[in-house]
DNA sequence: CTGAAAGCGCTTACAG
DNA sequence: CTGAAAGCGCTTACAG
């Protein structure tokens, strides 16, 4: 237990108000009395007990607004999930997060959504931002106008106010899989990728980030596609079956996205499956049970949840101790799995 | 903000000791009266707050007491990081840690420890365990004779009266270790295991779980060794030479412990860096500038850190809340990364 | 510029 | 079995 307000106030021969005030530089202090006042606690290795600050600043209810999209995906709910643990965690200080979960994507609801979290007198948002003019603009708006700071996450919007960003860094995640896909098919012969949506920028850099290494450091690998299979295993399917018969020498195939079972079956129906190596995303969904039974080599992921707590605990380490984030980039970490360290006592995020 | 104690006193018209009482289930009450009062709690929605009560229990001060083995070793540091982590946290919630570092491994200089401890009133222990009768006779003696409950972590001791263990599965390693190797020789071949010294029973089990898994899933794999080091860079690289010499077709190393530099200098000195496929333990040392040169294909980790702080707070939350731990075995997670998952802004540990 | 007092939500002796 | 009160360490109006 340590030295207390109250210690270093007797010591002093003042009151707590006025340590309190030399302390925190709360002004209305004569200069001298603050100066030595701040010596005898540097003397007395004073350290702010986080309890009774925490729970007297109670009063002042720091609220954080947090704007989720595609809800409904698995990869969302395991966000969300990181979300309400955070919510606790700051419930339990003494503050109040509200979310609104936006269905799919929508530009005009998260508008509104932002609109009605200002109304509800929020100090910060978290949100998944969209790629629009619109809501750029308003971000700044409300960074700009409205002294709103806004932490971006799951998705960046590079080009705006924001105070920083939480979430994977895709072009190093599919350099990552070029790495190991390298390794599995030992430096050449046909490797096909299978995407997602051409649109969606994250799915884009996982593409570009494994071609643009597999170019660099495995020359001798050919690269067939990417096809798309719009995160649907019956496409994703048909893809893999035209990939097949075009490259009956297939040696592997990188999945940026959703779709894995479909190929797994597809692969199985031409004896390929086990074979023909395979690397895919994410901790969700067969994946686990799909590397049990080797049709997938290699699962890369990310920490779901701890983009949606970190991005909530920014903003509250901010408002509440004036704590600026790390850097304006926080990539979370990028795991590498294989069938050997599937966690045991997952939650529905696979995630430990 | 939530419900407070204060409100549900006054929805059901008692002071605010018996809601305290009814609530935390401290008896001295009329079951029915218990009983409306958790109704009425349940129905508010009541979840306390942790800080009221953090605060009030400060004056208790929880007091716990960290013993840690070969404290001056690397690998140590980390672990000790974890451990002040959990350190400032227990402190801020007014409680305290006690430590004693134990340089080396010795087994009257941690008996002493415990007594020690004990001896300053502390509630709870976590301990690294040497193997030896005295220390488990003397973990069931502070559990049984003293309730003193303990966690063990990075090593384990499990046939004692201990709560739990905090620390990797070593075996499980190992297996994670011969699925890399598997694919990265392509499933046949020699592959050569370098480890510390046969008598440390982690490293035991790592070279156990390597040779078991390859010998079932990867039959074509010959097996050359174990040789010992005793993670000494001098003697790995007269190991290697050994090996590579009477193994001049050696496709792959493992190494369960230190002594990579060593290994790598020997491997660049017979022009085999690179080609020989290594796989190595922990991220620390050179092990990362080594991967980034590509004489270290994958390294295997553990999250150090974790392994400091989760014994701890495990006891913390025991003593606190009376919060049982999840299970008797908690595993940290087995990291595996290739140069492209090397996290940015690492601490000495190498762990983000 | 400084002090005295009330309050944050909970727990804990102490009376009764 | 129940209540009234003090206290944990800090912050914050309110007086002066």
């Amino acid at each position: 237990m340590g030295v207390t307000i109250r210690q270093i106030a007797e010591a002093a021969g003042v009151s707590r108000g006025t340590v309190d005030r030399a302390l925190n530089n709360r002004g209305r202090i004569k200069p001298e009395v603050a100066a030595r006042i701040r010596q005898i606690a540097e003397e007395m290795g004073y350290k702010p007990n986080q309890l009774g600050r925490a729970l007297s600043m109670s009063k002042n209810n720091i609220k954080i607004g947090v704007i989720l999209q595609a809800a409904e995906t698995p990869f969302m709910q395991c966000v969300l999930e990181g979300i309400e643990r955070a919510k606790e965690e700051v419930d339990s200080l003494g503050g109040t997060v509200i979310l609104c979960k936006i269905p799919h994507i929508s530009c005009s609801d998260t508008i509104d959504a932002m609109e009605y979290m200002r109304k509800e007198g929020v100090s910060a948002i978290a949100m998944v931002p969209i790629e629009e003019e619109e809501i750029k603009a308003h971000i700044n708006l409300f960074v700009e106008e409205y002294q709103i700071p806004i932490v971006t996450f799951n998705s960046d919007m590079e080009d705006t106010r924001r105070l920083c960003f939480v979430g994977q860094n895709a072009f190093q995640c599919g350099r990552a899989a070029a790495g190991l896909m390298g390794e599995l098919v030992g430096g050449c012969g046909k490797v096909a990728v299978i995407s997602g949506y051409s649109s969606n920028p994250s799915l884009s850099n996982r593409v570009l980030g494994f071609d643009s290494e597999l170019k660099v450091k495995y020359p001798d690998i050919e690269l067939v596609g990417p096809e798309y299979c719009f995160e649907d295993n019956h496409l994703a399917g048909q893809a893999t079956e035209k990939i097949l018969k075009e490259n009956p020498d297939l040696k592997g195939i990188y999945m940026t996205s959703h779709g894995e079972e479909g190929v797994c079956r597809m692969l199985s129906k031409y004896g390929r499956a086990g074979t023909v190596k395979m690397i895919a995303n994410d901790f969700m969904g067969k994946n686990y049970e799909l590397m049990r039974e080797g049709s997938i080599h290699f699962l890369i992921g990310q920490d779901a949840q701890i983009q949606g707590y970190e991005p909530v605990m920014i903003l509250f380490r901010l408002l509440f101790n004036g704590e600026q984030p790390k850097g304006e980039l926080q990539y979370t970490e990028i795991f590498i799995r294989n069938e050997y360290t599937i966690p045991e006592d997952m939650d529905c995020c696979g995630i430990q």
